[in-house]
DNA sequence: CCACTCTCTGAGAGCGCTCCCAGGGAGTGG
DNA sequence: CCACTCCCTGGGAGCGCTCTCAGAGAGTGG
């Protein structure tokens, strides 16, 4: 039990006189204690315990240049990023993984453009030894304000072409999960495939349109709907598709929300799914695919996952000579097959 | 512009030295020039300008003892504690008003009890000057773990009996909020109103029960339902109390989540809102007010604000002498008139 | 038993900053 | 014009830690 002493909190000086050694020693000791002979070893450790000695994280930061803190940016052009399930999950893993590596989270919390040079301050202060950040919109100015503060970053999904290419990422594999997807309809025997897009400019979104044209080369350009990742917009953009195309049998919607949406306007227009109209969905967001009547069919990604491999590649950045940079890693995604498709 | 040199990033010496003044002067200018002479501040303000100068936090903490950084510490008991809106909005609250304060939010995320040693070590390593904590339910120990790093803090929420009373702690006027829902519907005319309370463990909801009971002193107990503050839990509970009591003709939920439920039971029933049943919910969350069919009147609480307020309570305490201990503070509530009632 | 190597320990020099304190310069009254 | 006060400024110590480097001690071979 450490002695409630009162007053000033015990140096590695203290635990060092109290061990009977230097203070190089007890700093060793307390640092994993290589090169240390077991006897001292367990003299200074019995010191650290009786005197509740509790290292100084500044004056360990002033020589090693080393502050065990990672800044996690999160922007908010938008309403709602804090409280998106997708996120939550995605900075879960990021603290899961930070926790595993004895490092802290300082949350950023970017509102908009004024914020800008407070954050790179910030950054550019050594505060935190890197930053993980997440793809933006295109025409976001943070990147480039966070790439000038020159310090190790990961982004969470594949930025915007024009962002630095040397910062590593970490996305799913948008396109070869579409792929799959709309395979999965063609196996079914659908002929008239839909596909429900996200916003224009956000790489996931222009991914998995890819994935969906690799597979059906030349759709029907009417086949092809816009949303913005809401439920509402998938609701609206199905309804429009159905006006369209009266005769469309599939559906690869790309995301959840929006699918939960579709399948609303279906079921509202007595469209029966999967008997008449197949559906499928991405991410797979527990709170959503449960809901949905019938269950979605959706492309899993591992999100926390991606979470924990942007601090992994951080770490590694970190760790590394400088030289190397890690390489950027596109997880696997896999098709979940439920009712709707 | 800063120059773009590489290398070692500048120190306060370089910068006296570059404005040809002392040390103690540049410090002097660089925390606010207090006491230095206009032709001098301009002079050091130039070179920090010239040579991109950036004080090394962990220097200044190393002295100063403070290190401008507070802990935020998010118990998650339950699943979705993250993408609570109720949540988002108070840590929005704090994060911008830890920036103003210029002081950084350090995310602990404790996701059990095997955390509470690492959070306890963490707090009291001196890594941050204090730290802001959710009440949670009554059984849990986190804020005894909490309580014996020693540093100061403020709670979200009133606490449960028995957390440190000397805890500053800042939550809404629940009872007088719940008061004004009641007599509210006691002023439509309303004779059997009925309550559907959150878990009992959490003083928010036995707050809110207190507040229905101070307006009704011998209502029926047979008018009190109980649910746990998600929506399906009011579907429940408005059921079983339009069983019990089908007279039942006005309902004042806890939150509004539940009463989202409870108005769609009253729908599936083919009760009337608000002719046949009139429905008062709690917290007045954008999400689910906007949405109910007939929008629900509310109870508003500024949660934003009280995250701010438990920023602006910590600071105080900080800045304090340490004698002084700054009063909890009790956010008054407004009722909101939608269409439920 | 001595010389040499190898391992372990301790002294000391900072890391970059703040802050105390002494001293210098300007300003003012006699 | 001198003495005294007051305001600025700079020197220097030290915050608590890590890390280099040299030296002490133990171990080994000749």
């Amino acid at each position: 039990m450490p002695e409630q002493t009162t007053g000033p909190r015990p140096t590695l000086e203290a635990v060092a006189a109290r061990a009977g050694v230097s203070r190089a020693t007890a700093s060793r000791v307390v640092n994993g204690g290589a090169g240390v002979r077991a006897p001292l070893v367990e003299k200074v450790l019995r010191a650290v315990e009786e005197l509740g000695y509790v290292p100084n994280h500044a004056a360990r930061t002033l020589v090693t240049r080393r502050n065990g803190a990672v800044a996690v940016i999160i922007a908010e052009p938008e309403f709602r990023i804090f409280s998106d399930p997708f996120f939550e999950q995605q900075v879960r893993g990021i603290s899961r993984e930070l926790t595993a590596h004895d490092a802290q989270l300082v949350l950023l919390w970017v509102e908009g453009p004024g914020d800008h040079e407070r954050i790179a301050r910030y950054l550019g202060g050594g505060h935190v030894d890197g930053a993980l950040a997440f793809s933006l919109h295109s025409d976001d100015a943070l990147p480039t304000v966070i790439e000038r503060a020159r310090i190790p970053m990961v982004f969470g999904g594949r930025p915007a072409p024009g962002t630095d290419p040397t910062v590593p990422f970490v996305d799913c594999d948008n396109r070869g999960g579409a792929r799959e997807a709309v395979r999965h309809l063609v196996g079914l025997g659908r002929r008239n495939i839909a596909h429900i897009s996200g916003p224009a400019d956000q790489t996931s979104a222009i991914d998995r349109i890819h994935g969906y044209r690799d597979v059906l080369l030349d759709a029907d350009p009417a086949l092809l709907g816009r949303g913005d990742f809401t439920e509402e917009s998938g609701a609206r953009a199905m309804a429009e598709l159905l006006d369209r195309r009266p005769d469309v049998d599939g559906v690869f919607v790309a995301n959840d929300l929006m699918a939960s949406g579709a399948l609303r306007t279906l079921r509202e227009r007595g469209v029966r799914v999967p008997e008449d109209v197949a559906v499928v969905g991405f991410d797979d967001m527990a709170s959503v695919v449960e809901r949905t009547v019938p269950a979605l069919t959706t492309v899993h990604q591992d999100i926390e996952g991606m979470g924990r491999l942007m601090v992994k590649l951080l770490m590694r950045l970190l760790d590394g000579t400088g030289a190397e940079i890690p390489a950027s890693v596109i997880t696997p995604t896999s098709l979940i097959r439920r009712a709707s498709a």
